[in-house]
DNA sequence: AAGTGGTCTAGACCACGTA
DNA sequence: ACGTGGTCTAGACCACTTA
């Protein structure tokens, strides 16, 4: 970064600095951004990229013509990053173990359809596999894929390498939804966990589609103690 | 947008559209920007800026002098919006109501020290309320701030208005972290949430920074059903 | 109708990391 | 050392929205 210039990151900076010292308030209106532009000595276009920033991160609303105010409601935003299990293990220093539980064909039910946003309902490939961490369960993954977006997932064996694995590489996607939610363990999820019934898991869902055609719908249940982070 | 010209997005597609179509698999180089962007007939930082946002996205890895490559475990990155527990509810159509449980002072226990990365343990106010949807526990709120850091919340009558949401207008923060785990609802959590002992609920846990100085963590202990989606 | 944000361009220079 | 990404600048024009 050169000397004497100032980054958008400076810019986004001193910006927020203006809201957190109070000299701009929630609702308040901020300067046209040629206006900081000058007080700043800067290029406008730098001012407009910190303000795009600001305005990614909740803090700042702008309209066209209307300028730029100070979010009355600010939203936190977090960002989390979701790995494949294989790396995530691997990353905590942990050795990766993978059994294959179930694999078959069959009709999705009902929520994962509208998960989906099917109306008719495909046979399609269900399976069941358990991720381990040094030899403990670790993410036990229900899994349905749709082969008729992602057919060549036939050709793979399923008990050497993990669906969550190949698809990530194979299948890329458009677009994506992940829901979090608690569940209870129930009885065979408790056996498969190495916990007891009733305890409290952490479930992550998480859909994905090639443009219009899903490919996958996936829910990981987390074992016991699990935390998921936010990316600082 | 003006007809004709390529905006960053577009360049984004098409650079995306290659390594979905297999033209740039995992591991795969790239292209330098400035012969994308010859290719493209666009400018440099046309590309640039769509690079950006696809390695914002996981999608590619760039390095100075090394150049770009398709990342070979991508990672699912989603972004999450956490909403003042009040405008969550009122978003919903619910209606909203508040009850402050406790307020008190005192030492935090040692987690909420370590998760604020405190050594020593000033006293901090205290606070466990319960936010309501349509008359039922939605979330409970188990709270400590920092006076030192944010010391006007002792003017606030906090039987009317939520720390959440004074905290959030009148505490901006520079820096956040969040962690989301399940947990096995206690005697006394069951009976505030009107659930039974064992219940799994979803627990969001966040700590808040003014540069180095902490000023607030929260579990936030979702109602049984509570769902977290990720933004679209 | 006019003002404000949104974006592109072309050129320049910097900074980082690999070869 | 040098190649590649990272960023700034100044100017231009567009697009949206509200006054």
């Amino acid at each position: 970064m050169q000397a004497g210039r100032l980054s958008w990151k400076d810019v986004r900076e001193a910006i927020h600095e203006w809201i957190l010292s109070g000299r701009y308030g929630p609702g308040d209106k901020l300067p046209r951004d040629a206006d900081i532009a000058v007080e700043l000595a800067c290029a406008r276009s730098t001012v407009q990229r910190a303000m795009q920033d600001l305005s990614d991160s909740g803090i700042v609303e702008r309209r066209r013509k209307g300028g730029t105010r100070v979010r009355q409601d600010p939203v936190v935003r977090a960002t989390l990053d979701i790995p494949i299990t294989r790396r995530e293990i691997e990353d905590r220093g942990g050795l990766y173990d993978y059994r294959l539980i179930e694999r078959s064909f069959g009709k999705p039910p009902r929520a994962v359809r509208i998960a989906m946003n099917l109306s008719d309902a495909p046979d399609m490939l269900r399976i069941e596999a358990l991720h381990l961490c040094d030899g403990r369960p670790y993410i036990f993954e229900d899994r349905w894929v749709c082969t008729t977006t992602a057919p060549n997932i036939l050709k793979v064996d399923l008990s050497r390498d993990s669906a969550n694995e190949w698809l990530v590489r194979n299948a890329p996607y458009t677009r994506f939804e992940v829901k979090f939610f608690a569940l209870n363990a129930d009885q065979r999820t408790a056996e498969l966990m190495a916990t007891t019934p009733r305890s409290a898991l952490l479930a992550i869902e998480r859909t994905t589609w090639l443009d219009d055609r899903p490919i996958t719908h996936v829910t990981a249940i987390a074992a016991p103690g699990y935390r998921l982070l936010s990316r600082s």
